[in-house]
DNA sequence: CGACAGCTGCTTGTATACAAGTACTTCGCG
DNA sequence: CGCGAAGTACTTGTATACAAGCAGCTGTCG
């Protein structure tokens, strides 16, 4: 429900930093200023001032006052608290399926399917088909304003899901158990559907150990990470 | 996970207000000002107006560039999404209890629910054992922190909640079923604890209706609610 | 050589000034 | 009297100035 907004470039640099986080193109645990992001924007202070703190409260950046804000480590605590989120919403909500599914819903989701398959499929391409197929099947069910809270708690997962892609796994996996859930749907078959859903998603999250030891420091320790300063450079 | 802060006067009326909206104290539709609320709060607009961003990211405030800034009115639809969030979490959590249950967190809901028995019982007191009753149910699953999530989401629902309550109806029905989902739980039975716990919710749940016909000035309407600025007194 | 004080340059938090837009009021005109 | 346009008083969005604090460097002194 956009509040009527005339664009206001709050809204614009909130969008492109969560973009630019989630995607990994802002490193987790790299440094932001809001002074540099404002400079380099072309606006002043307060629009990134104001991203940030949403940011922040999404769990994607950390702010610590006087000292810096930083892109937020994975966490991989947090990242087991929204694969258990969107698990059981995504499995009560095949409970809710109607007897009579959407058509125009079950139409753009083929539709999205089919593009999945595509060889030549970017990786940010196939993470917006996924995003948009994971919705679309909370839509048939009538919750598909519910799957807004479960993308805003997943950053964690995602970012952890981008480095696990990052590595060398194919899509191609992903993408047929989409077509199995799918059909398990259309052919109103509710039990397959779940645990077809079920062996997907936990596909998805088991990777996250094997990256976590191939890329340590872009994970949380247990221990209260005390950011350090990066050094100043000087360049005239 | 606090970020470390020494008090920001921007946290302590971010959660000042929160608490104002969700008690109804600030009732929906009600309007804010950045300036009134500045200056009755003895601080300048940036903490305030940073507050208000942070409520309208909860859907707790709507602002309207130029126009406003108001407390949503309770939107049934939002009430729904999370009636439905907070149950599919709530029961898929009671799938994950261990064999041993915490018994530090056991002595907890135990001394929760022999307060919630207390006759004299304040109805915001009675909330706030709620809270922490549900709460105590996710942390014995280790689902503790989803929590947070399910809790920033379901603001509509409490709102709409405390309308109910403040009817008439006394929340001594609500502690029983507390209890009986607590003994199913200690005593091993998770099929009993399911459906009392789907009960429990549920009964919240069904007099969103009978209140919105009882105050339908405090919920939105499909149509776009076009807010309407007060008329200005000005007293010297 | 080592340690400590102060300086420097950055950080975020808060206050304030200005810009742009809306809606109501009111005044002037037909 | 009816009605429109300028005026006014408020709104939020953005830019800027100042305050307070942390970290590291550096110079000085023991």
């Amino acid at each position: 429900m956009p509040q009527r907004n005339g664009r206001t470039s709050r809204r614009d640099i909130y969008l492109k930093l969560r973009q630019m986080v989630l995607t990994l193109e802002l490193a987790p645990g790299a440094a932001l200023s809001e002074n540099e992001l404002a400079a380099s924007l072309g606006v002043s202070r307060t629009p990134v001032r104001e991203s940030l703190i949403l940011l922040a409260q999404e769990g994607l950046v950390q702010v610590f006052p006087k000292i810096g804000s930083f892109v937020s480590r994975v966490d991989p605590a947090q990242v087991a608290d929204a694969q258990f989120l969107r698990e059981a919403v995504e499995l009560a909500s095949l409970n809710d399926l109607p007897e009579r599914l959407d058509p125009a819903v079950v139409e753009e989701l083929r539709g999205n399917l089919n593009r999945q398959q595509c060889a030549d499929l970017d990786l940010e391409e196939f993470f917006d088909l996924d995003e948009a197929f994971h919705q679309g099947l909370m839509r048939l069910s009538g919750h598909g304003n519910v799957w807004t809270t479960v993308a805003a708690a997943k950053g964690h997962l995602d970012r952890a899901r981008r480095l696990g892609l990052h590595e060398n796994v194919s899509p191609a996996a992903f993408a047929a158990q989409h077509h199995e859930i799918f059909e398990a749907i259309v052919g109103g078959n509710v039990p397959l559907a779940r645990t077809a859903m079920r062996t997907h998603l936990r596909a998805v999250f088991s990777d996250i150990e094997r990256i976590r030891a191939h890329s340590p420091e872009l994970f949380a320790t247990g221990a209260s990470t005390v950011p350090v300063r990066r050094n100043v450079v000087v360049w005239e």
